[in-house]
DNA sequence: CCTCTTAGTTGCATTACACAACTAACTATA
DNA sequence: TATAGTTAGTTGTGTAATGCAACTAAGAGG
């Protein structure tokens, strides 16, 4: 048998292809989900925004989730502890930088009022941009637009199955908050009893006897995660 | 600026992970789901079995399914032409021919009477295990198992919100035909009036009129995809 | 005291589905 | 010809999950 692709000694032979880390941070802004977006400094696509992203570096990063959080580091300025994989994509002609390219996507939903990103290395800017409208932005970079359009269906169709972002709330909050960031991610309304229902069945949450949320109107009972 | 990951010239400075292509080939084999398994004739792994797989070649592969593709001539010398992205894994320690290793899995649900896979380069046999044996097996190499189980979850869920393989169907069955097939993927059995009412809802299935399939039996009707 | 607003509950209709029992159509065999 | 056996296909009933709407409760503020 001659040399080949799975002898160690030979493997690296084959050109590798580029291979990067992309970010899809989503959040509540304004009361709606929306998608951080960074703006490039460089070409290509410079001046237009994309998700933050960085090239994978096998000598620094253990694993994917390692890079990603690398690249939050980097290119944001905080850690992102939440991660899920989306997806994967690649080809010849995805990336100008490359003959050949292939992107590792990871999406984290984050509290906007918890982190406060900062434009690291490579970005002139950072913007958060309604999920709706990112997904119908022709202009954004690369094959971005997409790329977002699958991370928000997944994040929606999460929260529709009541598989709670815990980590993005605080760790008492009343029975309205949680509804009003659940419509908020889905982009529409939910029924009260409903909703109340579906978690009591679930036993996803506990009351904190005796500690309720003061204001305005009636007093609301605290929950937090069981 | 100093030179960087972002620019064209230089991006390649970086050494890439050695990527691959895995596939988990699914069919119906003596009435149960089965992943197709290849004995490796090399090391490392060698006389294990593995999810077939190869290396993504960039001077060939258009896009990561043109190089599932590729892999499934070469390795099982059958075309799949319904494949699905199922997941990426990388880390530094994955794999003992590289460095860093990075491994894109496809899923494929094929019929079992229609392709013929015959072990191709650097494969000494094929054999179709069943799923939740292949999944309880330690001996596999690598963490081929645990890639099996997301295959084969992904996989039944699909059919459990009938979203049906009819590329797996003969063009004309019947619906006693078709809930056999369901059963045997999902690995339990299916109650036949739910069954027909959620293929009726979905309005999925038009009924060949006139044709039926006669047998030992009383006939059935013939359906096709609506 | 009355109104406004949010908190929280209750009752009812609908839907999707599991479960079980039924009828129908054909073959094989006594 | 009669009947048993097997698969095809339908029907009825109960239940769980959910949507919808209306209700009561508790505070603030005039």
């Amino acid at each position: 048998m001659t040399s080949t692709a799975e002898d160690p000694s030979t493997s690296r032979a084959y050109p590798m292809p580029l291979t990067r880390i992309e970010l899809a941070v989503l959040s509540i802004v304004d009361g709606s989900l929306a998608v951080l977006l960074g703006k490039r400094e460089q070409l290509p696509h410079r001046g237009k925004w994309a998700l933050p992203g960085g090239v994978l570096r096998i000598d620094r990063d253990g694993d994917l989730k390692d890079a990603a959080q690398r690249v939050a580091h980097e290119r944001l300025e905080v850690a992102l502890p939440f991660l899920r994989l989306q997806t994967a994509v690649g080809s010849k002609s995805r990336d100008p930088r490359a003959p050949w390219a292939l992107a590792i996507v990871y999406r984290a939903l984050v509290p906007f009022a918890a982190i406060d990103p900062k434009a690291g290395k490579r970005l002139e800017a950072l913007r958060w941009v309604a999920v709706d409208d990112a997904v119908a932005d022709a202009r954004l970079a690369f094959d971005h637009a997409e790329l977002i359009r699958g991370a928000t269906e997944a994040t929606r169709a999460e929260i529709d199955r009541l598989d709670l972002p815990f980590d993005f709330l605080p760790q008492k909050f009343t029975l309205g908050e949680l509804q009003t960031m659940c419509e908020a991610m889905l982009g529409r309304r939910l029924d009260k009893s409903s909703f109340r229902r579906r978690l009591e069945e679930r036993e996803l949450l506990q009351p904190v006897r005796g500690e309720m949320r003061t204001g305005a109107f009636r007093p609301a009972q605290l929950y937090r995660r069981r």
